[in-house]
DNA sequence: GGAGAAAATGTAACGCGTTCTACATCCGGA
DNA sequence: TCCGGATGTAGAACGCGTTACATTTTCTCC
């Protein structure tokens, strides 16, 4: 895998040039299109990673470890999925989705977009820091990411976009108001990536969240009061 | 390295405990307090891995042909750096101050706070894209880089505090300008990620850091003209 | 300028991600 | 029902980060 070329679509989806690969970027729901006991196979595998993950982080998934714990051969693993971090991306992008979807059902208090936004995240947070070691895996593996996972995370950025537009309680999808959210989702990302490298607690990740939340809706709201 | 814990500092700087590294995570100048012909080959083998990162990227720079391209032995790279990783976040971390060094002697044009933070990006960002796969590996190895790492990530984080901050002019460095200059870092080096990943060009970098720029310091400078 | 410590060298070895291969099994269609 | 390709299995093998070690070179200090 020596990618990068500046403007690189990573091009996948046709039909079935090689030995056609289950599921691999589908950015749809997971393992959608696979019979059943390939759908579970496929669940049984991320399962098996996030729980090494829980154990301990980035380094105790092992490949060879996941296989066994998921009762497949160790092939059948880089079938379902092409190397150890699209496996661990599109775990993370699972984890962001249920979150989504608690968010949806759960109704969000707060008067302002960004008070619902912290409460969020405030809802969160605990939630990540009872596993330190299962985001330092999942996190790590989505900054480290090449070019050959851009359609997994582009997934991970719609579900994050998507979770924090309806967290905001803003289903009216300006442009302004998604680009105010990509900025919110950027710096949620980098205070992960300080988080689990043990530089920030959860305290300064959602106090520096509260900051950014304040300053990007503030000046927002404003704006839309004025047309 | 199985780290993690929440809240840790990995505590190094003990004068000698062990065979006694020479600089380490010494978050000073790189080298300092390093013989002169030791020095060089501290200098030489950051040069030699920013060079093969040019060439292929992050899987290029290879510790055995960092070692032979500085002319130093494989364990002589690991006596000056534990890790790959370390390396390379040491490597990002000179490329930034010298880009601060080229804003601190520049004439800063621009009115406001976030024009001038914008020249500099702008100044900045083709520089970057000359290069691409020595970012990919920079970039890559800053975000993977785990708890360990904490003291160089530290480092880079001031780094690009400073260099945002004087960008923008703003020496006054209240709490709440470090805030807004934080979040900017933040956003940039979440662009990045997505930029040697091939997700986004240059382009879509500078004008998602317009945005992110126009919102928060829009924002700081009402809240500066009321106080 | 010589002794002892520190630094550097060269090389072997280990672990884990990834690939490959030969074989077994499953599944959908004639 | 049986065939053929897709899928899964077991295990060896390769590459690269990292470690260990025996040996040589270079400093430091007296």
């Amino acid at each position: 895998m020596t990618e990068q070329s500046t403007t690189e679509t990573a091009g996948e989806e046709s039909a079935s040039t090689q030995t056609s690969r289950p599921a691999l970027g589908s950015t749809r729901s997971p393992g959608a299109g696979l019979r059943p006991a390939q759908r579970a196979r496929y669940m049984r595998i991320i399962a098996s990673a996030e729980e090494l993950a829980s154990e301990g982080g980035y380094d105790a998934v092992q490949m060879r470890a996941v296989a066994d714990r998921s009762g497949v051969a160790l092939g059948t693993v880089y079938r379902y999925f092409p190397s150890k971090n699209h496996l661990l991306v599109v775990a993370l992008v699972l984890e962001f989705e249920t979150a989504a979807e608690a968010v949806t059902t759960a109704e969000i208090p707060g008067g302002s977009a960004a008070e619902r936004l912290m409460g969020v995240l405030r809802g969160v947070m605990p939630r990540l820091s009872e596993n330190p070691l299962r985001y330092d895996a999942l996190v790590r593996a989505a900054m480290f990411a090449d070019a050959s996972s851009a359609a997994e995370l582009d997934h991970l950025g719609e579900v994050l976009t998507r979770l924090f537009a309806q967290a905001a309680g803003l289903d009216i999808v300006t442009e302004e108001v998604l680009n105010a959210v990509r900025i919110i989702a950027d710096v949620w990302m980098s205070s992960l990536v300080s988080w689990v490298a043990g530089r920030q607690s959860v305290g300064d990740v959602l106090a520096h969240m509260d900051t950014a939340v304040t300053l990007v809706f503030d000046r927002l709201t404003e704006l839309q009061r004025a047309s």
